[in-house]
DNA sequence: GCATAAATTGTTAACGTTATCATTAGGAGA
DNA sequence: TCTCCTAATGATAACGTTAACAATTTATGC
């Protein structure tokens, strides 16, 4: 443990409250007194003690950032939200506590919440937090922000259907989550539209990665040939597909179109270049930030609410042209 | 602001302190007292100010993680040692403040540090810090975990040389750290005992992404044609080195042999597959949390120094077999 | 029934800051 | 010289909790 104010102020004779002005109020300590006092804060190595400002003020510049247990720690997704999150805070004066447990939130000013299961969030309704607090996602009476989920997989579906591709299936995410079910429902929602049969054997639910994606892949194109395109609900789940057709000799994209979902940057490493939707993940995470910050330092002047980002369709050659 | 010991002291007529036994030390407070005191904390919502009890404690539950400013937000490999850290610790009821700053780590228990550039790291040595520290990368005098990356490169261009590759080129990283000097000292050694010529001409150094890497490479095979392999200090690069090669018909691995390092995972996504060196990320982050929370709750029986992982070959479809 | 031990609850002070109000010293104005 | 004002510094209490000790009540043994 470092010196505090009451060791300084037997070191130097002045009082804490002296020391104290003069770090945190240059106005009111002037001259020798200064002087004396900020050198023996040099010599002692003195650093306040934040905890006990924390307990005066009543705020700690701690942002509280939820990410669930059942998320795996390594997931893209997350990890750059919590980037864009952590970047933007930190520029103005805040850390981010990482922590996956709720009850924890007393020690902090504001909180973030991502990843939550459709449980989750009926939960959230009944806890009744009492600091300001922000979502990833959407939910009712709670300020969130989230990406237009169903309509990016609309965009997405539209583009394969109007390149001419008809027997489309849907990998999705297994996940208990609003946006898994949001993005089969644009699936669901183009198809419709365009009275093109959504088969319901051509759908199917699994994890989030590129092997649970050739999996299904393969499964897909050895029962249901006639297959011409696999829509998937992310780009780990379409390089799975990529990679199936390879092995079932379906070129990709003309004997089968591919899109994925993301557009977390791996457009240089999976080939061909994917059909996917590309949503700002990083700036979202900057937009929650701002939100929050907005929220904790003029409570008054914030209309809640949700607001959608609309993603973006990036078109590659997974697709036919 | 949430009701406080105090407040619950005045309705229920019972001191702060039996209160806090209540909820502290379920065998000191008993029967109908603790009925009522429970009743009366459920009824009022009372959660207890952390802050506080950090206050008396003198220990937050909170540990530090060092990311510096200059480090991409989003990389891959800063992320995945992140998530093993912040995972033990939130297991073992510590949650991680993620900052960018140095001067507020008075209010936690640890820290952990992690892409230090060179000059960071002759800065620690001056700083004194008192909390309990680790640090990813290895400096003298500080408990550091490390992958013996000089013994990685070495191993992989090893390997590349027994394959028949002899005019051997590296593309690393030009960021000012150990761990890229270390991975070219590693390339160079390897040649060296091998009585093979480390041609300057066939050393790049640039930044740590695919596009980067295809640069490079297209670069390296039109003016230096007779290169049969590139080892290159990241998945990353080697991607967009592949894709060079392609794009100058030279295959992989026949006429062109390629080397990674990293083993994030892309496994499936990059083709041909990688040969690369498979590093334990996450495991190293979970080690680093280990071995902090040693240091903290039993100062006396941490062994101080620097521990190496020996990383592993993973060989793949990019080299000759 | 009394002495003593054990269980229960309370009082005070402490953790390290800062806010509020009080005091002292020095200077300006008459 | 006296009053009043300003500037500089200090004393006390407060933030919400727990530690250490004290006081009270209840139980136990003879």
């Amino acid at each position: 443990m470092g010196i505090t104010l009451k060791g300084l102020s037997k070191i130097t004779g002045y009082s804490a409250i002296t020391i104290s002005r003069t770090l945190n109020k240059p106005d009111l300590v002037k001259g020798k007194t200064r002087e004396k006092i900020l050198c023996a804060v040099k010599k002692y190595h003195y650093t306040p003690n934040n905890v006990a400002k924390a307990l005066v003020y009543n705020r700690t510049n701690i942002i509280y950032l939820y990410v669930p247990y059942n998320l795996d720690p390594t997931n893209q997704f997350v990890l750059q939200v919590s980037a864009g999150i952590s970047g933007y805070l930190g520029e103005h004066g805040y850390s981010v506590l990482l922590s996956k447990k709720w009850y924890q939130h007393e020690t902090v000013d504001g909180l973030i919440l991502m990843g939550l299961t459709i449980e989750d969030e009926e939960n959230l309704k009944t806890l009744s937090i009492e600091k300001p607090l922000v979502l990833f996602g959407h939910s009712d009476n709670v300020d969130c922000i989230d990406v237009d989920n169903i309509k990016g997989m609309e965009m997405i579906t539209d583009h394969a259907i109007e390149k001419g591709y008809k027997k489309i299936a849907f990998v999705g995410i297994s996940e208990n989550k609003k946006f898994t079910q949001d993005r089969y429902l644009g699936y669901q929602n183009s198809m419709q539209r365009h009275n093109l049969d959504a088969n319901k054997n051509y759908v199917v639910f699994t994890s989030n990665n590129a092997k649970s994606g050739y999996l299904a892949g393969i499964n897909l194109l050895k029962y249901y040939p006639e297959i011409d395109c696999i829509v998937c609900s992310s780009d780990d789940l379409a390089a799975g597909v990529i990679q199936a057709a390879n092995d079932s000799n379906r070129s990709v994209p003309e004997s089968l179109g591919v899109t994925g979902f993301d557009g977390l940057g791996k457009e240089l490493i999976i080939k061909p270049e994917l059909t996917t939707i590309h949503q700002p993940i990083y700036e979202i995470g900057v937009e929650l930030a701002k939100l929050l910050l907005k929220k904790i330092n003029h409570p008054r002047n914030v209309d809640a609410g949700i607001s959608y980002y609309t993603p973006e369709l990036k078109i590659g050659n997974s697709t036919r042209i």
